[in-house]
DNA sequence: TTTGGCAATATTGGATCCAATTGACATGAA
DNA sequence: TTCATGTCAATTGGATCCAATATTGCCAAA
């Protein structure tokens, strides 16, 4: 990675592509957690030029990946095990507060229905320990149009921006990926409860249970949090 | 507003002065709602070369309080009513958060009288509905180090990083200025009120209380919503 | 030997210049 | 009259250049 990565074919944009670069290389441990990271090294060891990696730099620390040093530039800051665990638990409280005003709101009826007919697909996923073909991306397509419809559905906009804020943190975005390090019983039990739960939240929205739809949410944000700690492996880029 | 400020005595840095020029322009709705800002209009405005505030427009980007337009620069984003009270019921479940795990954390008596140590010096504000000289900086320096204290003493780091962002929503961080509007009685109460939560926030921690401690928490946000809305009049910046 | 001051160098921030992409407008053809 | 196409202008993104400043190393003096 010492040479200017590839630009030839269709190269997006230099901006983008230090963006991505000085990220991967973070989370990677290419860049030694707490190691400066100067301007002109980097542009040079990146092929660009310095305003690109300035304002990549910029950008990484209102994300919290780099840490302003003053005028000695920016230190790398590697999320560790304890961040990634407690970026979890915020984003439990975070959706756990969507869920209770969702269900407190007067359409909760039908935003409860909305939510259980996306997740309607995953109906039986991973039953007798089982895994159809395909069933990870249909879960992980589910999942996301679970979370992502409970947000729209909030009217609350600052819940959307601190989870934006929060998923800067590269933790729980590769959970399907770190799925085939576990056998497939395992692998199938996880996503019938991780239905179940998106099941029962949809059941306590649409019936205006507002207590218990926050309660559930947590529950299930908790249970991601007990994945993460269960495979303690490092997590794939 | 249309000439270059003034920079003759000491104007701190170009970024600074058009990061918090344009952060006040919108705030102050001198940039209407959803008005596009170009950078070379704005730069020959202040009086500043287009970097600085290609470099603040990007920032306040990850703000939130410009939205960017693809190829034709950013439009300013006002934050409403909405968006401040929904910006304090998000603080009220991150901090409830805080105070939870700090509640059971094993030093939780520790940090409970720490934190009442902090707002000893507020005992007593408020009483009879009459207000001390210097009532109000003697409450908001204790105000500011409670959550800081509670902040710091809970080691899950992402909350405070959500939080961050949160607080970039204009809003909480100036109800000392909006107190005057209102006579000195009904301050003296809140404040009393105010004090008082926080005593129940740190003796709940003291005992361990982890779930009064959240419930508490989140009943002084809710207190500072209420206030909020009670006060309809435009906050200041 | 240690400390203080000075100078040199490295590094960030700002300004100006250049290129590329996109949106809008006008003109011509169907 | 309307739609499509081509050209032009405006605006953003990138690169290079310049200035200001802080840090660090070295030397001299106590």
């Amino acid at each position: 990675m010492n040479l200017p990565l590839a630009r030839s074919p269709r190269s997006p944009k230099p901006g983008q592509r230090v963006m991505v670069a000085l990220r991967h290389m973070i989370v990677t441990g290419e860049i030694a957690d707490g190691a400066r990271i100067a301007e002109i090294p980097t542009a040079e060891r990146l092929g660009v030029s310095r305003m690109p990696v300035r304002t990549a730099l910029r950008a990484l620390a209102l994300e919290g990946l780099v840490v302003p040093l003053g005028k000695r530039g920016y230190a790398a800051r590697r999320p560790d095990q304890a961040m990634k665990e407690g970026a979890l638990q915020v984003r439990g409280v975070l959706e756990g507060l969507a869920a209770r005003l969702v269900a407190q709101a007067p359409d909760h009826a039908a935003t409860g229905a909305r939510l259980a007919a996306i997740i309607a697909p995953c109906a039986g996923i991973g039953a007798q320990g089982r895994l159809a073909e395909g069933a990870l991306a249909l879960y992980a397509e589910a999942n996301a149009g679970f979370h992502a419809a409970l947000l729209a559905a909030c009217t609350n906009g600052a819940i959307g921006m601190a989870l934006a804020q929060n998923d800067h943190i590269p933790l729980a975005s590769a959970v399907a990926f770190a799925f085939d390090t576990q056998d497939e019983a395992s692998v199938a039990g996880l996503l019938a409860a991780a239905h179940a739960q998106h099941a029962a939240v949809a059941r306590a929205i649409a019936e205006g249970a507002a207590e218990a739809a926050e309660a559930l949410m947590r529950s299930h944000a908790e249970a991601s949090l007990a994945m993460e700690r269960g495979l303690a492996a490092e997590p794939v880029a």
